[in-house]
DNA sequence: CGGTATATTGATTTGGTTCAACTCCAGTGG
DNA sequence: CCACTGGAGTTGAACCAAATCAATATACCG
């Protein structure tokens, strides 16, 4: 759980105990071999995964074949919490890597909110800002080039990778094929190659044996219109905080 | 509240005294002008919006202009949710036409979730239905022709709308510009209305004064490759029930 | 009735795709 | 130990879907 617990403490400090209780929560910790799916599309979603070792993806298949890639997973992500709600997935999940796995399992939610709502809040922290990350990948998908789409997903994973400390400087690894990206940022293979190639030519990036090193961020960045914002990597708002305190019963539930 | 009412009653039948409590939770209707914003990017969210009637979309620019439109809005959609535990929208809302629009506050949350369990769901399926959603759409700009972006997105729109019907048949008002079609799918003004047009001329669709008729869904479902599973529009799956007679306290915490 | 926003159309350009080689491995098995 | 295989990366050439540019037509609006 470390990963997650890294990536929740951007939101709270979470406390001793709501610590051990989320390793308790997330139970039996697995490890998953490379290449497996872990959710099926139109399966139903049985518990949600948490990623907390190696890489994952989710995407979906037209039915001619044409693949899109929706987002990787990183350690301390969490894939499939609406499958709570929701009679089935609309993609399938699958490792990248060996990974290492724990389950939320759905009908333990009322349990988890009830003696730790903070905890709860932010898991579905968790998800909110993952859904911060479709927007902007809308945007990438709608309205970027393609060399800005290149720059600003390695970006986007610097940073979610530094958030969880899986980064050495400005370079992380990225086991991952270039059809995958093309896949991802909807580009065609040969393209994403020759976009690489550009920024390795332009001394932004730098690449050998599935690392990537960001030679000059700040460049990167402002190319790309990549904007950290969205990750809203901050503590909890007042408004937030307040409705805790009622849910604990600390406060009035209506004033 | 009646649009809402009627887009829960997919996910749950709501009874009567839930139905007045949503009512009165989402306090102040109001009629908004068209063109007005309702969240403004970087400004704190300070309740969510629910729509009860007119159209309204979701955007973002990029710092040089261009612009990509997000969501559209219709009735019985609710925006903004993750303002509950996010700082800041990342995004623009703005009313297309004039609407009439209701808030959920966020500090009310812990007041319904108390006394509501089975509304508070409902209202949390909302929000992930429309996070399947935004995964269709990210499918579209990636890897959708223009053609079939502009059939996915007609066949998406009078499945929303029928949801709550704001249909006539297979026609429904559609009050946008064709530049806000193009920001939507990532395409030119110009190409936009040629594909209308090669639609038009294959006898696909017919448009007047904002309004549109898919004189064929089947065969443009199928062309764009729609598939409306994603809106998940079945009741909610023993394990949400189980859940929820969990939280009612109706069931052991613990079995 | 003029003015601005939107729709329509054609001509031209371009960013990105497709196709087809060719290279460079890391297995793998004989 | 080496030949063989298959996946991934690399490169060039031809092509195409969609963008851009520019002009006209039309509708709406005060």
């Amino acid at each position: 759980m470390d990963a997650l617990i890294k990536k929740l403490s951007h939101f709270f400090d979470l406390t001793g105990s709501e610590q051990i209780y989320l390793e308790r929560f997330g139970r039996p910790e697995e490890a998953v071999a490379a290449k497996t799916d872990l959710i099926r599309i139109d399966d139903p979603i049985t518990d949600a995964v948490v990623l907390l070792e190696g890489w994952a993806l989710r995407y979906r298949y037209l039915p001619d074949g044409r693949r899109q890639i929706l987002t990787f997973a990183v350690p301390g992500d969490v894939v499939g919490l609406e499958g709570s709600l929701l009679r089935s997935a609309d993609y399938t999940f699958s490792t990248i890597t060996e990974c290492r796995v724990a389950y939320f399992a759905h009908t333990d939610w009322p349990e988890l909110l009830i003696d730790q709502p903070r905890l709860a809040a932010a898991i579905l922290w968790v998800s909110f800002t993952e859904q911060a990350m479709f927007l902007e990948r809308l945007v990438s998908l709608g309205r970027r080039t393609a060399r800005e789409r290149v720059g600003h997903l390695l970006c986007e994973l610097l940073a979610r990778l530094s958030m969880i400390d899986g980064t050495h400087g400005s370079c992380f690894r990225l086991p991952v094929t270039q059809d995958v990206l093309a896949d991802t940022l909807g580009l065609s293979t040969v393209h994403v190659y020759r976009c690489l190639q550009a920024l390795r030519s332009d001394d932004l990036v730098r690449m050998a044996d599935s690392s990537v090193e960001l030679l000059d961020r700040d460049s990167l960045a402002k190319e790309a219109a990549f904007e950290p914002a969205y990750f809203h990597l901050a503590p909890a708002p007042w408004w937030t905080q307040q409705a805790l305190l009622k849910f604990e019963g600390k406060a009035p539930l209506r004033d």
